[in-house]
DNA sequence: AAAATTATGTCAGCCATATTGACATAATTA
DNA sequence: TAATTATGTCAATATGGCTGACATAATTTT
């Protein structure tokens, strides 16, 4: 234990601040993304349709309201790279069962291929670092990872697939 | 051990995909960037002057091209931000010593208070989570981030402030 | 010394993604 | 029937990226 650290006017109250740690996110994050951003670049996509795939093919039948409310972007945003989506039939959007006002998001064979895709490389990165780093304790990155989340936000996290598959899927005409 | 998972045809080597990691870093790195998000607001500032800011006020002295290098974006879009840093007393400009075609780059006092005002959330945030999620291995933490990081950028990881205060610092005029 | 290269700055324009506010339609609920 | 809700869409705006071109000053090469 060091004889505490000399004293002097910080912020706060000498608090001392991990920018090792903070640039370290900067830097991972970056790279993490890096690898599905250049797959979808050759799709025409951007990050935007990577999100939307994602969570539309991790909880399949996700409607509308409920991705805005995931993705916390608006009504607007989404709207244009879904229906992107929608009309190269990666997603299809089925009427909601009970409310039919409501479209439920399903992930078509398509949109499942190229989410799993772009899954791929970040999964494996994750894995490489994971093992490189001889990090023993996989269970306690999540703990760290799910903390790092505001606490509001964390039902999201812990709710993944919701439902089965809708009925008509194969394709989409619209 | 699971006596190997149901054959199927997967994407490549029936290899599975960590979609808990990839969500959580999407969620955790969302918010790990709000924090600074809000400050910036109210100084009418946005993420890529924090970068600008954070870099400058880390590695005080770099150059413009090594900050490029760095964040690795356009000369034209750090232009932008980094004028406006430099207009409203954030950053200083200084002419390199040994080559003078270099602009050294500075924080000024205001823009370490800044700096660390927008750090300190963020660092709040990772010091909690490690504690909340009982990260006794911190170091293992680090050791994982930076694997995540392309192994060519790791260089810049690694090297933090590269030299001392320039002459002239107390404020800017221009 | 002249020529080539380098570091920086700047202009003009484009694209992707986000925002707000307003409004329309259909379906559900009160 | 009236109010509310879920979704879609229009118009306008902001941010932060990009490319290509070009200018200036300083350094390096020839």
């Amino acid at each position: 234990m060091k004889p505490s650290a000399p004293k002097r006017a910080d912020p706060s109250e000498s608090e001392d601040i991990d920018f090792t740690l903070i640039e370290l996110l900067f830097f991972a994050y970056r790279d993490f993304i890096s690898d599905p951003d250049a797959i979808l670049d050759s799709y025409g996509f951007g990050r935007a349709h990577h999100r939307v795939l994602h969570f539309v093919n991790r909880r399949p039948g996700l409607t509308v309201a409920e991705l805005l409310d995931v993705l916390r972007i608006t009504k607007q945003s989404l709207a244009r790279v879904l229906k992107q989506l929608v009309d190269t039939g990666y997603v299809v959007q089925v009427q909601g069962p009970r409310d039919r006002r409501q479209r439920e998001l399903y992930p078509t064979k398509k949109g499942q291929a190229l989410a799993m895709a772009l899954a791929l490389p970040q999964s494996r990165r994750i894995r490489a670092a994971i093992e490189e780093a001889g990090l023993d304790d996989r269970a306690a990155l999540e703990r760290f990872l799910r903390a790092m989340v505001n606490p509001e936000l964390r039902v999201q996290v812990d709710e993944p697939s919701s439902g089965g598959v809708p009925s008509g899927e194969g394709d989409s005409d619209r």
